[in-house]
DNA sequence: CCCCGTCCGTACGTTGGCGTACATACACCT
DNA sequence: AGGTGTATGTACGCCAACGTACGGACGGGG
């Protein structure tokens, strides 16, 4: 049996583990699929193993903002943990990856059967909490550049790696910024070679310079409390990126599953 | 005896209620007391009968924000139902009043011993997250004069009165704005004969009127879900206040209590 | 090969809020 | 009665971000 991904299952004893074995079942998150919708009832929670949900608040039909970010130390649906099935958050799997699916019925009874398994739930409920705060301060306080700076670190931490495909007209819904504002904050970022942005592939070269140009936030809660370690391994290249195999950044190959999945542009809607 | 205040007890099934009992102290919260600083250990939890808490992100020092209010309808120091005892948060005491107050352990085998309070501590957790996130969200995108009616309303909401104690350096930091910013948008209220102000004492003159001015997030979890209703009748009065009985701002006249207090300029710090 | 959709860059006037500074006003204390 | 500290009002320059508009650039499909 291969390593268990996802942390917050990773730090259950053994037995309970297995335990609950037999109702996760593997499945690979498309980037662009949304989870929960919301008002949606949530009929699964989901434990990213490699990739990465983004959960975001929508407001008034015109804008989202990003409230919380799930990597591999934690859950998509923790309302189910908290006896809500309807979810307040659109969730959206901002890197596509593997992860656990696991039916909300049967995460209930886990929870109600294993103590450990309870705790590690709780846990990071309270991680979960202090990271929207800490992001709603941030997002108060900060100004772009920082902010973007912090949730590419961010990412990276989750991801594993340093180069990702996101558009800037994402980003911004991210941020909840306009597009033109990440624009012109990747664009410093470039200039100061600190990424390289090209038609939505990132990658990020310089991780110390850009951990100078985020905000103290990052270095907070910004990696989800200590369950992730900032992922160092930087690759140092100036030269543009090969335009090799570069799969469409939406459009994703496999539009199977029962989740919904949506265009680029109404990431609000 | 008396009815059972907190929204949140008062849920409970009579039976487990008592066997509660025992372990609820009736404290009076003042006004400026707080009840925990970010990394303090939480002895106790409390549940406002009557007060209202305000939970503060500090940001680097010098600013703070409101992320979440906390009054008859939940419980201060939620952290301890989830398995943590150090508050990431200062909860600042807002609008003094009386609560019952229960010791962290008592609480959390109590919790363990009434299904009922565990399920009610869970539907609070999830209205307090959904209330964060949705305030992250106000604080980005919406302009100073609707939050601010959007907190008073809120407030009033909780007090269950239209009048209260509170200067407008107060309320910057709560809307993590400068404090200029508040007068401005209170004298905008008070020439619009919305509410009146002087020297700390806010006097909602228009309900209706201040939910016009206020976002649409007053309506969603403005009022912390459908816990806590609206309460509406308004005194609609012209006049000034009569600067009669008006204790001081701060100074409270019983400083006993295991409570720190803070100076009025100092809720930064 | 060209077209067209997507994605990125830039520009310009506007504005909400900031930082700063200072003036007034009220309240309590001596 | 006057002083002192706190609370509020106002003013001014500045800047980050907004709304809007448009131009260019890349890339896949017909």
């Amino acid at each position: 049996m291969a390593a268990i991904q996802n942390i917050l299952l990773a730090s259950l004893p053994r037995k309970e583990y297995l335990k609950l074995l037999p109702g996760l079942t593997p499945v690979t998150l498309e980037f662009g699929a949304v989870l929960f919708e919301p008002g949606d009832r949530m009929g699964d929670v989901y434990f990213p193993s490699g990739c990465l949900v983004s959960l975001l608040r929508l407001v008034e039909s015109h804008q989202a903002l990003e409230v919380g970010m799930v990597g591999q130390e934690g859950m998509v649906g923790v309302p189910l943990a908290l006896g809500v099935d309807v979810s307040e958050v659109r969730a959206l799997v901002q890197g596509g990856g593997p992860a656990l699916r696991m039916s909300g019925a049967k995460f209930r009874s886990a929870l109600r059967r294993s103590p450990a398994l309870l705790r590690a739930v709780n846990a990071y409920i309270h991680v979960l909490l202090g990271q929207i705060s800490q992001t709603a301060a941030c997002n108060r306080f900060h100004v772009v550049n920082a902010r973007l700076a912090r949730w590419l670190l961010m990412t990276r931490d989750r991801l594993k790696t340093g180069e990702f495909r996101l558009t800037q007209d994402f980003l911004s819904h991210m941020l909840g910024v306009r597009r033109e504002g990440v624009t012109e904050a990747a664009s410093d970022f470039q200039k100061r070679k600190l990424i390289d942005y090209s038609r939505g592939q990132i990658v990020i070269l310089d991780h110390y310079g850009l951990e100078a140009a985020a905000c103290s936030c990052y270095k907070l809660s910004g990696t989800g409390s200590k369950a992730i370690a900032p992922w160092r391994p930087t690759v140092h290249r100036v030269s543009r990126v090969a335009p090799a195999a570069r799969p469409p950044l939406r459009r994703p190959r496999n539009p199977g599953a029962a989740v919904r999945r949506i265009a680029a542009d109404s990431i609000l809607s």
